[in-house]
DNA sequence: TATCAAATTAGAATTATTCTTGTCAAGTAC
DNA sequence: GTACTTGACAAGAATAATTCTAATTTGATA
């Protein structure tokens, strides 16, 4: 909780119980997952706000916003550059932390200002790989 | 469109169509801007034929959908392995065809079989660097 | 404690995508 | 040639994720 405190955020409960969710997990939830286990707390809890609290962080570097999930949206509070690893069956996503460094020769770089990369490994975990 | 042939598809004249849109586009369209361009020749042309045949496609190997863009899903008749360069603010994306081998270390694989990878490089294209 | 901007809520609206149903067209069997 | 069969098409309805709206409430602070 500590990381998100003075960053200017009015902390409403609503808040302190998402981002007391999204703290440590490793799930990388959509908006819904999130929704589903804050409204136990809040069952007033709305989308809007949950959507708004996740883009107001997002804006102030709290969270990332995945767009790996071709149905959905999908959130990460590890906010430390990584990259991530996806079965192409359930849709599970995994952490990693590898030390990549990569550039973009001059030649592709068609006068883009790089800033930052992210890469996308596929394959079948193993749950998945058992049921087959 | 040689490419196209004989993969098992009924050749009817709105896949053509649709074909002969992606043959060679690196705009990385969506499929309401594949529905607007093959409209003009089939007024009658519906997002179900458009979302079908990019299926089809799909899944015989013949175009990446990619999830990129939060979005809406965009499709990539490229079908070479290849990475990206995406703009953060106009959306536009740019292919990349750079020789990167990547592997993920055996103690992050996390019990995964690796099948394959993506890179996204993040950046701001040319025009919207003169633009600010 | 009064104030006020910011946050919350419920539900409507929007957007992308998928589904349903009826029709049509091409190919094949007879 | 005619009847089947199958796959594709079209129109619009349905769904799912997300955003917007308008009214109300709340947290921070003077």
């Amino acid at each position: 909780m500590e990381k998100y405190k003075d960053i200017g955020l009015k902390l409403t409960p609503q808040r302190l119980a998402i981002l007391n969710y999204l703290d440590g997990n490793k799930e990388h939830p959509s908006a819904e997952d999130i929704y589903r286990a804050v409204s136990k707390k809040f069952p007033t809890m709305s989308f809007a706000t949950v959507y708004n609290t996740l883009e107001t962080l997002r804006q102030r570097g709290g969270v990332l916003e995945l767009t790996i999930d071709p149905d959905k949206k999908r959130f990460d509070p590890n906010i430390e550059p990584h990259h991530h690893l996806i079965c192409l069956k359930c849709k599970r996503i995994v952490d990693i932390h590898g030390d990549y460094k990569l550039g973009v020769p001059n030649g592709e770089k068609a006068g883009f200002e790089i800033i930052g990369n992210h890469i996308e490994f596929y394959g079948i975990c193993p749950k998945c790989k058992k049921s087959d």
